[in-house]
DNA sequence: AGTAGTAGTGTATTAAATACACTAAGAAAG
DNA sequence: CTTTCTTAGTGTATTTAATACACTACTACT
């Protein structure tokens, strides 16, 4: 590769950090991992690692996500490049952060050994600890995101299992926005998106079943009035 | 400065690039360099350039703007982080995108001579070349944005001058979503929202004068709903 | 004095968002 | 088998926001 000419100044470092939400309990939680190694031992921080050189930056990010916590197949998406001077003790890195949203039934995050992380852990946003390097920053940011794009996209099905009740979706907004929703109206906007279907099966329980909902054709959310770009 | 564990791996270079747009006339227009050196030498590109090892991504726009334009003092935005593996023939490099608009009236850009630039010039969004790089990609992206964020913020007043009329406002608006607004409702709406003052002085001309308006308070516009971050 | 051209204003209609309360279905307990 | 508990499911009236639409006001120019 004729990399000669790029060569003539030093450069930064560039890395990836992965912002992973999912719903658990009614809590919504994010992914961190207990650092193994300095810089930041011991601490808590995103998951996120050092993009190869013949790598694409989305790629990166899934696989340093695979291999730090084993989670795969995910909704993925940019959200900003963090490049603060300082941000990281051992020089200059620049971190380009995504965002991901899994459904907790279907991912189990574990320490796969494949790097020095003594933890991986979903922890709720409300008891965040304080994080290494300015990952404090990248979760705000990515908290902000997606509750502007809860707001006028479908991206919050990407946090659900495949068949959900309407009342499942309704607690997610709660969740995610912190607020009540009057049931009546929320149930009367989500249908009116025409992005639902019935699936003819109920959820079963200790109370009156639930009809169970799916997504209409192959989830066409991710880049409907969003920020997902470059294929 | 500690690097040498961030040596272990070779590194992508890191450039920003930055789409600079105006109201010139009656068009949207961007703003563009020709390359005076391969790759790509003749051929209209973004101005950027690689950023320095000690200097922020934002710095390094404002920078590059300046150095290839002589554009400053304007409104910055990051917009995407475009990391293809081909997308310079010289090597990985992994380009940091910004967002300027500016007022035609107060910036006059030239070419400064410090860069190998041969033209500086505005073109209309309608009649782009095809640009170096894959910055037509990132003038797409950028304009997208534009639209988007020009809907429910106030990003689009960066674009006047500090005293307009309400017609020059609706004609911006009008050029950049490429289509008719009506005249009652779009001042209903636009002084509903607060964010101008009359200035009790009228722009003269041919026919009726009209009232200017300017921003209230010192244009808190930004980051209202926006993706500005990292100050 | 008249003409040309932009500035400035209000109301009626339609669509969207909000507020609000009861009945239905099944499981569990007695 | 009747009652109780808990969640599911539904409609209408009100308020607010968006849209559609046409004339008068002011100044410069001839």
């Amino acid at each position: 590769m004729a990399t000669s000419e790029l060569d003539k100044y030093s450069k930064p470092s560039v890395a990836v950090d992965i912002v992973v939400f999912t719903i658990m309990g009614n809590e919504l939680k994010v992914l961190l991992i207990k650092r193994g190694q300095p810089p930041f031992a011991g601490q808590w921080s995103l998951p996120g690692g050092f993009i190869q050189i013949d790598e694409q930056l989305e790629g990166a990010a899934l696989r340093e996500l695979n291999e730090e916590t084993g989670v795969r197949d995910v909704y993925l998406e940019q959200l900003y490049t963090f490049g603060n001077l300082n941000r990281d003790p051992r020089g200059r890195v620049i971190s380009v952060s995504y965002f991901v949203l899994v459904d907790s039934t279907k991912i189990k995050p574990f320490v796969t050994g494949k790097e020095n992380i003594s933890e991986v852990q979903w922890v709720s946003i409300e008891k965040l600890p304080s994080l290494a390097f300015d990952h404090d920053k990248i979760v705000k940011y990515a908290l902000r995101r997606l509750r502007y794009k809860l707001e006028y996209t479908a991206v919050g099905l990407e946090l659900l299992p495949d068949n959900f009740t309407l009342t499942d979706l309704q607690r997610l907004y709660e969740i995610i926005l912190s607020q009540k929703i009057d049931k009546r109206n929320f149930r009367k906007k989500i249908l009116s998106m025409g992005i639902l279907e019935k699936t003819k099966v109920f959820k079963k329980g200790a109370h009156r079943p639930a009809m169970l909902y799916k997504f209409k054709k192959a989830k066409p959310i991710s880049t409907f009035r969003g920020f997902k770009f470059e294929g």
